[in-house]
DNA sequence: AAGTAGGCGGGT
DNA sequence: CCCGCCTACTTA
C-alpha cells in the first residue's frame, strides 16, 4: 500500500443476526452508500444482506475490516423506518440486527425486477396471409405490446407463427417494465351510501387523515355496524392525499372476503402480505411497496416491516386479536407497534374492533386515543337472538356433550334447509386419556401437560410443544388392555356425536390441524358458504371474518372453556371470542339464534353476551383489574439476570428452563444497557417469560431459583407494559 | 442466525 | 476408528 493513500471510508452496517450493534465495513472508492442503503457484505464464510445504519463506522481492528461487496439497486430504507427498527430493538430488548432482519426478508427484491420481453406491431405487412396470421394480426390490432406466448395463446396459434411474422419484420422486440401486481386503488370507485352515524364517524376519521399528524382513533362498533365501510373512507382520504396505506388483519391467509369488499369499494384488491405468500410474490410486493407502485397493503403483523416510502395511515382491524402478538425472537404486539409507527411517521392510526381490548378502551377513555362508537342500530336486524343454556338443567345424554335444547334447534334449522355451527375451541377427540384400572393419565414427557387424543390420526398429541406418540392399546403403567378412556370433548368427538343424532346431515370439521393446510381450509370455507354442508363443527378459526349466508344457528358447545385457566385475561378473551363466534350467525338477513352451553349462566361473560351489554362488562373488568392492583394492560414480564457475559446469561436461562420445563419460552433478550440496578458492576440481561401478573411472575421466578440453584441477587423481575407510556 | 471447531459415544 | 450429535464460539 502506498504510504500516502487515504484510509478507507468506514460505515456501520446492521447485519441480520443478533449482534447488539452494527458492524463496520469499508466502502470502496466511488461506491455510493449512505444510511439506509441495502448492501451485500461478507459475514464469516457467507454473504448477507445488511442495511447501512446511522452514525460513523465506529472503531474496529483494521485487520478485521472487510469491504461492502455490493450496493443493491434498490430504494434506501427510510429514516422513519430506521428509527422504527431502533425503537423496537430498544423497547423489546432485541438486538437491532434481528429487528432489521424482519425488514430484509425478501432477498431477491433488492435487485430490480427484470423487464419483460415482448413484441409489438410494426408498419410492415407479411409477405402472404394465412388464416393463422390473420388471427394474430387481428388480435394484435390494438397496437399494445404482447408477450410472444401470450399473443400466440390469445390468437389460438402456435408461437412459431409469431416467430415467422417477426422474421419478416411485422413484429419487433420491445422490453416492458414489470407489471404492477395490483392496479392503483381508486378512492372514488364506488362511494358508498353511509348512514348518518357512519357519515359523521367517517368525517372524524378523514379529518384526522387530512390533518396529517399522529393520532390514534379507536372505532368501536358491534359486528355489522359498518366499521369497515367507515375506515374505508379514511383509506380513501389517505389515497387522495397521495399516501400509502397499511391495513393489518389477524391471520390474513383466511380473509378472502375482506379483499373482495375492498375491491367493491376501490375497484381493485389491495396487495397481500403474509407468511403463506409464494416467494416470487413476496419479492414483487416488497419491491413495489418500496417504489411506491403498491398503494395499499393488507397484511399480517409482519407487514409493519415493509419498506413503505409514503405511508400515511395504518388501520389495525380486530385490534384485540391475540394473533397480533409475535412470541418468538423479537416479542412484540403489532397493534402497539403500529401506534409507534404512526408516531414516528407523524400520521394517524386507526384501531377497529367490535370487542376492543381493555387496554385500548382505557387508552380511549383516558383521552390518549380518540374514540368513535358506531351504534348498533343499523346492525340490529343482523344480530342473532342469544340465549344461555343452563347445562345443569338441560344436561346432555350420558356420554354426550350436546344438550337437548341445542339438538332440538339444530333439527329445526336443518328442516328449514339452513346451516348450524357448533363451536368448540379444542382440537382433536379428547383432551385427556386415562386408564380406568389404575388411573394413569397420559402426560407429555417434555412439558407435562395432558396429551390430547387425535382419534382420526390415531395419535396422542401435546398441544403445548407438539410432542406426539401413537395411541397405545394397553396402559403403559399397569399393562391392562382396552381400558383406556377418553375424557372430555374435542371437535372430533362432537362430530361423532352429531353424526349419531343427524346421520343424514352433511357434517364437516374445521380446525387448524386439518389435512391439506390453508389451501384446503379456504376451499372448505368456500364450500360451506355455498351451502355444501349442513353442520359445521369448528375451533376458533371459524370465528374469523367469514360470511356464511345460510348459517342461522350457532351453538357454543362449552362457553365456560377458557374461563378457569388462571389467565387474568380469561374473561376478556372469552367475551371477545364468543362475541365473534355468535356474530357468525348474524349476517344472514334471516332470523338467527346463538346458544351458549354453560354451567355458569350467571357469569359476567355469559350475561354480557346474552344481554349485549358489553359496556357494563368492560367497566367491571377494568375495575376488577384496578382492585387487583394491576394496570388494565400488560402482558410481558422481564426477568433480569445479572451476568458478565451473554454466555453466562444463557447459562442462567438454561438453568431456569431446566427448573421450569413448562416455561419453554424463557429467552435471553439482553443485555439491557440501562444504567439502573447494575448488580456488582456486571451486565444485566433480560429474559422474557409469559405472564400478566407481577406476583405470578415473582412466584414463578422464586420457585425456579430454588430449583435451579442460582445465586441470590442474580435475578430480578420487571413487568413491562403499555408502550404508549414511552411516546 | 448460521456456520465452524472441539468433545464424546457407539456401532460395525 | 470415524461419524453423529451436542456445546461453545465467532462473525467487522
Amino acid at each position: 500500500m502506498k504510504p500516502d493513500s487515504q484510509p478507507p471510508r468506514v460505515v456501520p452496517v446492521l447485519v441480520p443476526m443478533p449482534a447488539d450493534r452494527p458492524y463496520s465495513y469499508s466502502v470502496a472508492a466511488g461506491m455510493q452508500v449512505g444510511p439506509g442503503s441495502i448492501v451485500r457484505v461478507p459475514l464469516g464464510p457467507r454473504q448477507v444482506a445488511g442495511i447501512v445504519w446511522d452514525g460513523d463506522g465506529g472503531s474496529v481492528d483494521p485487520k478485521k475490516l472487510r469491504p461492502i461487496e455490493q450496493v443493491f439497486d434498490c430504494p434506501r430504507v427510510t429514516d422513519e423506518m430506521r428509527r422504527f427498527v431502533d425503537w423496537i430493538a430498544d423497547y423489546t430488548l432485541s438486538p437491532p440486527g434481528l429487528v432489521a432482519r424482519m425488514l430484509l426478508r425478501a432477498p431477491a427484491a433488492f435487485d430490480p425486477e427484470p423487464w419483460i420481453e415482448a413484441i409489438e406491431r410494426t408498419d410492415a405487412a407479411p409477405d402472404r396471409m394465412t388464416a393463422a396470421r390473420g388471427r394474430v394480426l387481428e388480435t394484435a390490432d390494438s397496437g399494445l405490446a404482447w408477450t410472444r406466448s401470450g399473443l400466440a395463446h390469445a390468437a389460438g396459434v402456435s408461437s412459431t407463427v409469431i416467430d415467422g411474422l417477426k422474421a419478416q419484420g411485422v413484429f419487433r422486440d420491445v422490453m416492458l417494465p414489470p407489471r404492477p401486481i395490483v392496479a392503483a386503488p381508486d378512492p372514488s370507485y364506488a362511494t358508498p351510501q353511509l348512514m348518518p352515524d357512519q357519515e359523521s364517524t367517517a368525517a372524524t376519521l378523514t379529518e384526522k387523515v387530512s390533518a396529517g399528524t399522529f393520532s390514534v382513533t379507536l372505532i368501536d362498533g358491534v359486528t355489522g355496524s359498518g366499521k369497515t365501510e367507515v375506515y374505508f373512507e379514511a383509506i380513501a382520504a389517505a389515497l387522495m392525499k397521495g399516501r400509502q396505506v397499511l391495513i393489518l388483519l389477524p391471520e390474513i391467509a383466511l380473509t378472502h372476503a375482506f379483499l373482495e369488499r375492498f375491491q367493491d369499494r376501490f375497484g381493485t384488491k389491495p396487495a397481500e402480505w403474509h407468511s403463506d405468500l409464494p416467494p416470487r410474490m413476496r419479492e414483487k410486493v416488497w419491491r413495489q411497496v418500496a417504489e411506491g407502485q403498491v398503494r395499499v397493503v393488507a397484511g399480517a403483523r409482519s407487514a409493519l416491516f415493509l419498506p413503505f416510502c409514503e405511508l400515511g395511515l395504518v388501520v389495525v382491524d380486530e385490534e384485540h386479536d391475540p394473533a397480533y402478538k409475535q412470541e418468538d425472537r423479537v416479542y412484540y404486539n403489532a397493534r402497539d407497534m403500529a401506534v409507534v409507527r404512526g408516531h414516528i411517521g407523524g400520521f394517524p392510526v386507526v384501531l377497529a374492533s367490535a370487542t376492543p381490548s381493555l387496554e385500548s378502551r382505557v387508552n380511549a377513555l383516558s383521552g390518549r386515543y380518540a374514540r368513535v362508537a358506531l351504534p348498533a342500530r343499523f346492525a340490529e336486524a343482523a344480530l342473532p337472538d342469544l340465549k344461555a343454556i343452563d347445562m345443569r338443567r338441560s344436561p346432555p345424554a350420558r356420554g354426550g356433550f350436546l344438550s337437548p335444547i341445542l339438538l332440538d334447534e339444530t333439527r329445526r334449522t336443518l328442516e328449514r334447509g339452513e346451516q348450524a355451527l357448533f363451536f368448540l375451541n379444542r382440537r382433536g377427540y379428547a383432551p385427556l386419556t386415562l386408564c380406568r384400572v389404575c388411573g394413569h393419565r397420559f402426560q407429555c414427557p417434555d412439558c407435562s401437560s395432558w396429551l390430547v387424543e387425535h382419534r382420526f390420526r390415531g395419535q396422542l398429541v401435546c398441544h403445548h410443544c407438539g410432542h406426539n406418540e401413537p395411541r397405545p392399546e394397553a396402559c403403559p403403567e399397569c399393562g391392562t388392555l382396552d381400558h383406556l378412556v377418553a375424557c372430555g370433548p374435542g371437535v372430533e368427538r362432537i362430530a361423532e356425536e352429531a353424526v349419531g343424532h343427524f346421520p343424514d346431515a352433511r357434517i364437516i370439521v374445521l380446525s387448524s390441524d386439518m389435512l391439506g393446510g390453508v389451501r384446503r381450509l379456504r376451499l372448505e370455507l368456500e364450500a360451506i358458504s355455498k351451502g355444501e354442508a349442513d353442520i359445521v363443527i369448528g375451533t376458533q378459526l371459524v370465528a374469523k371474518g367469514h360470511n356464511f349466508p345460510n348459517m342461522t344457528l350457532v351453538g357454543i358447545v362449552d362457553a365456560d372453556l377458557g374461563l378457569a385457566n388462571g389467565d387474568p385475561r380469561a374473561a376478556e378473551r372469552t367475551f371477545q371470542l364468543l362475541s365473534q363466534v355468535t356474530g357468525r350467525a348474524g349476517r344472514t338477513g334471516k332470523k338467527s339464534l346463538g346458544l351458549l352451553q354453560t354451567y355458569q349462566p350467571e357469569h359476567p361473560v355469559m350475561k354480557a353476551i346474552v344481554s349485549g351489554d358489553a359496556e357494563a362488562f368492560y367497566e367491571r373488568e377494568t375495575e376488577e383489574r384496578q382492585r387487583a392492583g394491576l394496570p388494565p394492560f400488560g402482558r410481558l414480564a422481564g426477568i433480569i439476570v445479572s451476568a458478565a457475559t451473554r454466555q453466562e446469561a444463557e447459562s442462567h436461562a438454561r438453568a431456569l428452563r431446566r427448573a421450569a420445563p413448562a416455561a419453554t419460552d424463557i429467552q435471553v433478550l439482553g443485555p439491557a444497557e440501562a444504567p439502573l440496578a447494575l448488580i456488582g458492576g456486571r451486565h444485566r440481561f433480560r429474559l422474557l417469560v409469559h405472564g400478566e401478573r407481577r406476583t405470578d411472575i415473582q412466584k414463578f421466578v422464586r420457585s425456579m431459583l430454588a430449583a435451579a440453584d442460582r445465586p441470590r441477587g442474580s435475578v430480578r423481575v420487571q413487568v413491562d407494559i403499555d408502550p404508549q407510556s414511552f411516546l
